[in-house]
DNA sequence: ACAAAAATATACCGACTGGTATATTTGCTT
DNA sequence: AAGCAAATATACCAGTCGGTATATTTTTGT
């Protein structure tokens, strides 16, 4: 009979309050979001938030993986869908013309928000948020690989190359589409992503 | 028998202040940067400070414009070095190649981290560093559009296209990089970058 | 060397920060 | 409906923030 209530009303608030807050932590960062600014997202008091979470900082970083979640969950939906090492590699560049709208409206990539931010601040963001980083790398590393072995991408592909300038376009693309308000700078990097993947895969 | 001293003591503490100002607040950014900041990196106290500036917003502006001529003279020296347009675009890869070292123990590119955080917080800053981009931007397109014209580099490249990949490549390489602490990030950056010019270049 | 002026230091202000101890309210169980 | 525990609100703390008015020191012109 254990976990028979599939919710508490303090995991009902708790959830509450990491995606009301989220948001904000991406938009105005750590340090510059204040406890105030999550009262008044949330409407709740700071004894509230405090009956919820230890500190500011597990706040952030329960709204960070929040948002990183997301992401994931529809990267990884998309990429089961696609058979090819190839297409499973477009379906990056192709997530973020699908969800670059509502990224930017949201704040803009919260990966690129956190490393940029908490790089002496917080030291735990920063290390979550690299890892974050690392992971999509070796992401692309391995999917590079095994293309390589089955035959559909060349076999002189520099796997960590592609990825790390895969990633370097796609956040800088993001960032100075942010920064300027031009989407043309992100859209040129998609683009620009999609040729590069097609550039290393053997057409049939 | 004006302006007979060359430098009048203000306008030297004046100067001293940005510089030793000037770093921190790449580091840390505008809003992370407190007056005690730079009060502990001039040795000076903050009645000094404020005779010399109206607020922290001014030390913030200049700071940044000081960061951004010493890298704007460099580019501008290198690039009366060339006379091919092709081999002006390359000034850019290849500064990035010689500064990175330098650029990311002071911090990491200032354009980068300006435009990153003064979002929201900071207008003023923030369109200072967007105007920055915009001029790089134009920069390019324009040596791109006459390479075009003296038939140098081919005539269906998309100007606009290649230096919103260029700057979305080296920035983006830049920060993860830093973010990172792996080189290869913006080493891969460039080399892809210089791959990009040269593929729309005339060989003679 | 002296006086005027410029530059720097001292001491303080109100506002806001993250955090906490305690009071109050809410919701669940019996 | 009562009582208990969980959840939320209130009121406060010390510290720091940017900024300022004033006192003191230093530089400058004669």
């Amino acid at each position: 009979m254990k976990d028979q209530t599939p919710i508490s009303k303090s995991e009902q608030t708790r959830q509450f309050i990491i995606e009301k807050s989220a948001p904000i932590f991406n938009k105005k960062g750590y340090a510059g979001t204040s406890l105030s600014d999550i009262t008044a997202a949330t409407g709740l008091t700071k004894g509230s938030i405090y009956g919820n979470f230890r500190n500011k900082d597990e706040v952030a970083v329960c709204a960070f993986e929040h948002n990183v979640a997301f992401i994931r969950k529809y990267l990884r939906g998309e990429m089961e869908g696609q058979k090819r090492h190839s297409d499973k590699l477009l379906v990056y560049p192709r997530a973020f013309r699908r969800m670059y709208k509502e990224m930017l409206s949201k704040g803009g990539c919260p990966i690129l928000n956190t490393v940029t931010e908490a790089d002496d601040t917080h030291p735990v963001l920063h290390r979550l948020a690299v890892e974050t980083i690392q992971s999509w790398k070796k992401g692309i590393i391995s999917l590079v690989e095994s293309g390589k072995q089955a035959g559909s991408i060349k076999s002189g592909t520099d796997a960590q190359a592609v990825a790390e300038i895969m990633i370097s376009l796609l956040e800088g693309g993001t960032l100075m589409a942010k920064a300027t308000g031009e989407e043309s700078y992100l859209l040129n990097a998609i683009d620009h992503t999609e040729h590069l993947i097609e550039s290393i895969t053997f057409r049939g």
